[in-house]
DNA sequence: GATCTTTTTGCAAACGATTGCATTTTTGCG
DNA sequence: CGCAAAAATGCAATCGTTTGCAAAAAGATC
């Protein structure tokens, strides 16, 4: 439909159709009280009548200022399966939303992407303003060095953990002690610990199992903590397998993460293990499809919509200069059909 | 670190500590063979020794392109529900993977932004050169606009919709024919179609079905129809009131996308229902927890990574002027225990 | 050694916005 | 009406690259 003989229409041609200098349209189209209001509206009105659109890659040049923030999936190996967590993707779309809210756009990477410095690469290349860096993985070496490099970062981890950077997280010990406790209220003797005590944020929740435990004097043996993969796969088979050797040797089940629960559940109901009556689980984050396992899933929540906000104001604070602190999100157990009412 | 006395290190900068012009400093960090090749690596190395990065806003600007594509998540409400969907999510990052590939990068977006306009909003104003939307939602008006304003645009969806732009999408009647079939040659004498006919893909995956039955000499009642929206919850409410109403009028389930049939499937558990011996169910997708579920769900799987890469290798032929194409991709029937093996 | 290619480098003009400062227009008020 | 203050607009430099063209350097040929 647009007449190709003549090129796109640009600020300074704007301009001239209505009549008044490149500064005036510049500042009337960014609203700048400077200008006129009669000036303004007829200059946006003009703008949108020949589909005309300020050139980002010039005002962003001008400006120093992209309005973009570079989301990074800190994915921990290179397996697809850890890509296919919804817990992670639903964190991109509420940061998406948040980041949108706040005039912001949302860039997307993950940690298999060539470069290693991505403070160079996202910032000083002036692809992007700020970093949100999702999941601590096993090593936070990238990661300090951005925060090194002085650029503003927020990272979804674990808050508690000393660092010189903001992180944004969940109560994880907590989250791991209320999930315990609620399935030894509900008569559970002999609880498993699923999940990666490697890990960041895994291994927090297992403090918790930890302390939990101990306050109720269950005496904390090795053979109930279960290492394994924060995939359901990996869940299944280490649970099938401990089953295999030991025959049902426990009673309940604190799994790091939704997933690993659902790998878990396929387990025991393989075998015709009863939940929640011979086994209660609770899972950890609360996926949308949580409920729509059979039985629906007592599990930790995780504000995940309430955490990017807090993610995008925080990295907000340090465009402006402000040092970067952690915040811990508070969490909550939902009670549903995997485990026995207390 | 970084000594805040001196300004961020310019191309013109690195060129005076280089001893060469500007120029040649920009052709040796894009290593253009114009350049003798021992000056070109005598840049780059001073380039990585500094902490150099080329500031993509001026190449952007000066180029006119800017090695971004945009893309849109193209959201059928605003039910937080859709987004979690899990095979979106998936597609998501697979475009991921694919466009680094090709040296893009991703800008994320969904259809709940405030523009209406995404050619405009995108490409006039480059932050993009391309357009991948995924999903067509149920109007297609939106897309339409872009394709008509000649902005380059890949759509995931049903590419057998006539339509003046390139559609990337599974072989949907097909899918939803084999899907049918390998239930009718399981035995299944009344099988349900449980998805939604308005929306574009599950309207071919409908016909497919409806082929197969008509192949089989079964009778097509409407009543064997569940209309219903493509998340789990819908459908779990769906088929349990279709119990509660009729008893259990069916046999099997030929279901729109694997989290319908997650839906179903508790629905049907819920009741002690048998599956696959009292009712046998197909999903679509084959989302990566598709066997996980219990039992692990037959289903028909789209090859979401090729899907990926052949749509960026798509998009990038319309930047060098080809026109768009419409491209089908093969499905494949993945057998596993949510149905009898015939 | 002079002349003609071929390589290799540099000059300077874009790309399209923003913004400090100067200038013009409007308003207020005696 | 005259003049100062306030409001509205315009001038022109600038952001940091890329690239057509010209110039210099190096190599080839007689």
């Amino acid at each position: 439909m647009a007449s190709a003989n003549e090129k796109k229409l640009t600020l300074a041609g704007l301009a001239k159709l209505a009549g008044v200098s490149t500064s005036t349209a510049s500042r009337a189209l960014n609203d700048n009280p400077l200008i006129k209001k009669e000036t303004r509206e007829k200059l946006q009105a003009l703008a949108i009548k020949n589909n005309f659109s300020l050139n980002r890659a010039a005002s962003r040049l001008r400006t120093q200022k992209t309005n973009v923030v570079a989301v990074i999936l800190n994915l921990i190996d290179s397996t697809d399966q850890s890509i296919s967590d919804p817990f992670l993707l639903k964190v991109v779309g509420d940061l998406n939303q948040a980041l949108n809210q706040s005039g912001y756009e949302l860039l997307l990477s993950n940690s298999f992407m060539a470069t290693e410095d991505w403070a160079n690469y996202f910032i000083s290349s002036s692809r992007a303003d700020g970093i949100i860096v999702i999941g601590q993985g096993k090593s936070t070496t990238k990661i300090e060095k951005v925060a090194s490099s002085g650029a503003p970062l927020v990272v979804w981890g674990d808050p508690t953990a000393q660092s010189t950077y903001s992180v944004v997280g969940s109560n994880n010990e907590l989250g791991g002690y209320l999930a315990t406790e609620h399935l030894i209220s509900s008569g559970c003797k002999r609880i498993l610990f699923l999940g990666d005590p490697e890990h960041a944020e895994m291994s927090e929740r297992y403090k918790g199992y930890s302390r939990a435990l101990k306050e109720f004097n269950f005496d904390l043996s090795d053979d109930l903590t279960l290492s394994c993969d924060i995939t359901s796969k990996v869940a299944y088979g280490k649970i099938s397998s401990l089953i295999l050797e030991q025959g049902l040797s426990f009673d309940g089940i604190v799994a790091a993460s939704d997933m690993v629960a659902l790998g878990a559940l396929k387990a025991l109901k393989e075998r015709y293990i009863s939940i929640p009556n011979d086994v209660g689980i609770v899972g950890f984050d609360d996926i949308a499809m949580a409920e729509l396992f059979h039985p629906a899933l007592t599990t930790i929540k995780q504000n995940t919509k309430a955490a990017a906000e807090i993610m995008v104001e925080e990295l907000l604070a340090q465009f402006h200069g402000k040092k970067g602190k952690s915040v811990v999100m508070d969490i909550e157990l939902i009670e549903r059909k995997s485990t026995r009412t207390s």
